[in-house]
DNA sequence: TTAGATGCAAAAGATTTGCATTATG
DNA sequence: CATAATGCAAATCTTTTGCATCTAA
């Protein structure tokens, strides 16, 4: 974890965002799903403080947040390695893969006056382990 | 509107589905949205009766479901050309860009087993506008 | 010590469910 | 006229807000 970040700033290390990412580390999840992790540690910690921290590490670029499951927002740790999504319909299981879209954003540049930020690129089908 | 869709298997074409076809055909909308859009022309259509008829357009693939905004679902109708969005951060706007991504295909084959049954891809940045 | 962080309760927003009523085919 | 579709109320689920209390620095 990334103790710099919070050392200045006034912000400060607490036990509960050592937890909220300790359980990030390992895959992307919800709100409700860290919350069951860290209860099975016996390291409950309030919704609310979860929301609240997530939205904190956001903003710190340390997570990112997608809704590419629905309804319910899934965090996962920012990686350098930019890369995507390989998302399973049977199973749920996220895995990740590097892609190069250079080509893409050129395409995008070509055919609109769009300024883009960023973008995100899932893939949805069979993980090997459900076909 | 596809009548011939909803003509077979005992479906019925009610004036609730065709306002909510009109609807969307003008751009990507949530829920509340095309409730606010329809009570403007005097066409009231209770929530509930909204998401029942988005989710028996989306089985009929009639529309597609995306959750890039956030927490609320947009739908938009179904079009043949494939294509992805151009999502301003500033005014919302959501500006379709067709796209050739056959290499980010190839990519995930080489690198990966999954199975790729569909994809989504979006950018996020500025429009024209509010640039 | 003190401002930032947490927990609890309650509110707000999105979506779903159950059931009686309506209206298409 | 049979049953698919609708509307309304209430439930459920996710996220946000307010405020008193706690605690890291």
């Amino acid at each position: 974890m990334n103790k710099k970040l919070l050392s200045q700033n006034g912000h400060r290390l607490t036990k509960q965002r050592c937890s909220i990412f300790e359980a990030l580390d390992l895959h992307p999840q919800s709100v409700a799903e860290i919350k069951d992790v860290l209860e099975k540690k016996e390291e409950t910690v309030d919704k609310t403080t979860i929301y609240r921290t997530l939205e904190y590490f956001s903003q710190l670029n340390l997570i990112n947040k997608t809704h590419f499951n629905g309804v319910t927002a899934q965090y996962e740790l920012a990686s350098p390695d930019h890369h995507h999504h390989l998302i399973c319909n049977n199973c749920g299981s996220v895995e990740d893969v590097p892609l190069n879209e250079k080509l893409l954003l050129a395409q995008v540049k070509r055919k609109s006056n769009f300024e883009v930020k960023n973008h995100s690129l899932e893939f949805f089908g069979l993980c090997p382990n459900c076909q």
